[in-house]
RNA sequence: GUGGAUAUAGCUCAGGUGGUUAGAGCACCAGAUUGUGGCUCUGGGGGCCGUCGGUUCGAGUCCGAUUAUCCACCCCA
């Protein structure tokens, strides 16, 4: 049987035997960004193209080739959000966040859409846990916000994940560097691919990290950003590196991480495992302090990063780390049909008084039910027939154990036989 | 956007060089066990063989196209 419709491509339905694990993904990432003192922002799926345009940098990749941009039915040309941090910024601007006071911690959990072409780990619609960090430009910030990705992995017990660093310098030094590296790929331009000629003028940075061998092989010879960091940028440098030591955190620098979206500034970061296929980024960060303000904001340092939670359980479930299920807690069991109206009432009161009870819809027999019982999982189950019901005692049997113990049919009965 | 692989039951897969009613394991349903799950045994229901076209007396099988999935490049989370 062939379906006549389909997901769309590139998207996932999560069905009811892996919601939780989302679900208790999602409660983690709640628990850790509420420990550093992040509180949750929504904003909408959808925001005006010209907002990704602006934030996000029309030159990359995302803006140029990969938003989903339609015009809605007033004229105005709409794109579903691909990455949470412009939606952000932009509500902090327009509801005036910053009046509450500095620094300004917020976190998310929402979907993304980008139109590439499907693959392990990459998705058209994919759900990322981001963090954001508003107002101080305190190298302890950004260790802050590390130590959020950090801190989440330890708890889901994920090794094998690793913090890479760098900086991009900012917009006073970091002219100097382009127009280095402009003067050295120049020089080498026969040997560049055609996209790494087309970066030459648009974005040098980006050279850096192309893949292609010839490319590759000429960015050992190329000048460093270290190399032209100003006093400033260079101090920020290392008071993220001392604060990282400081608490202990293990990271390494990695000087060729050029972040796709044009709004970084200083530090970039990336959380890295080679348990991902092609992909190696879990998640990926770094410092925007002109952000705000190119937005049209009060000038504004600021940080965060974008988490995918698609990549996250891909690794949860490559290292075997196990979010733990929840169980139904009691399933009655009807014995002849008499009984199924008195066992239907008995289910309702049962969850009226908190419990998740189940029976049966199907008229089953009493085997087939105690299979259904089985099969969900539940703890206990309880056969009820005439015999029981006019007695108002039956036996609840423990499905892990198998072991029965007669309980009093009555809310209370149930509820303290349950809690043992 | 570029390249490679794949497409048969709900799932994982068999189906030499074309030839009657297309198979297995798992899962599902029923029975063995008038009211007790997991183990075992027996039986059963389930398929336009991705789609369209071509070659042929005849196509799950060969050819073309198309769509989708997976993988890699690119990009990114």
């Amino acid at each position: 049987m062939s379906p006549i419709i389909t997901a769309p491509r590139g998207t996932k339905d999560v069905l009811p035997q892996h919601t939780q694990a989302w679900q208790s993904l999602e409660e983690r990432l709640r628990q850790v960004a509420r420990r550093y003192g992040f509180a949750e922002i929504r904003f909408p799926t959808f925001e005006s193209t010209e907002l990704f345009q602006r934030g996000v940098g029309d030159t990359t990749d995302v803006v140029q080739k990969e938003m989903y941009t339609f015009e809605d039915k007033g004229g105005r040309s709409i794109t579903l959000r691909p990455e949470g941090t412009a939606s952000v910024v932009r509500s902090y601007i327009e509801n005036s966040l910053y009046a509450a006071g500095l620094p300004q911690k917020v976190y998310y959990i929402a979907p993304n859409f980008r139109y590439e072409k499907p693959q392990a780990g990459r998705l058209r619609e994919h759900h990322q846990f981001g963090v954001e960090s508003f107002g101080s430009s305190s190298p302890l910030a950004d260790v802050e916000v590390m130590g959020v990705a950090r801190a989440l992995f330890d708890d889901l017990g994920l090794k094998n994940i690793e913090l890479c660093l760098n900086s991009i310098g900012c917009p006073s030094c970091r002219p100097a560097f382009q127009g280095a590296l402009k003067a050295y790929f120049s020089a080498h331009a026969a040997q560049l691919c055609p996209t790494c000629l087309d970066r030459l003028e648009r974005n040098p940075l980006r050279i850096l990290d192309c893949k292609v061998d010839s490319c590759a092989s000429l960015r050992d010879g190329a000048p460093l950003i270290s190399d032209s960091l100003c006093d400033d940028c260079r101090a920020h440098q290392n008071g993220v590196t001392g604060a990282l030591d400081a608490v202990g955190m293990a990271y390494s620098f990695d000087p060729h991480i050029v972040r796709g979206l044009d709004y970084y500034t200083r530090t970039v970061f990336e959380f890295v495992t080679s348990d991902l296929g092609a992909q190696s980024t879990v998640c990926g960060g770094g410092r925007y302090d002109g952000l705000v303000e190119s937005l049209g904001g009060p000038a504004t340092p600021a940080l965060g990063f974008g988490m995918g939670l698609e990549r996250l359980l891909l690794i949860i479930e490559k290292q075997g780390a196990a979010l733990e299920a929840q169980r139904p807690d009691l399933y009655l069991v009807s014995a002849g049909d008499d009984a199924r109206i008195p066992v239907f009432a008995l289910t309702h009161t049962l969850r009226a008084a908190g419990l998740s009870v189940d029976c049966d819809l199907l008229s089953r027999s009493v085997k087939a039910q105690m299979k259904a019982a089985d099969r969900s999982n539940v703890r206990y189950s309880m056969v009820l027939g005439a015999d029981e019901l006019s007695r108002g005692q039956a036996a609840l049997k423990d499905m892990t154990t198998g072991q029965a113990a007669e309980v009093a049919l009555t809310s209370e009965g149930i509820l303290s036989a349950l809690a043992l």
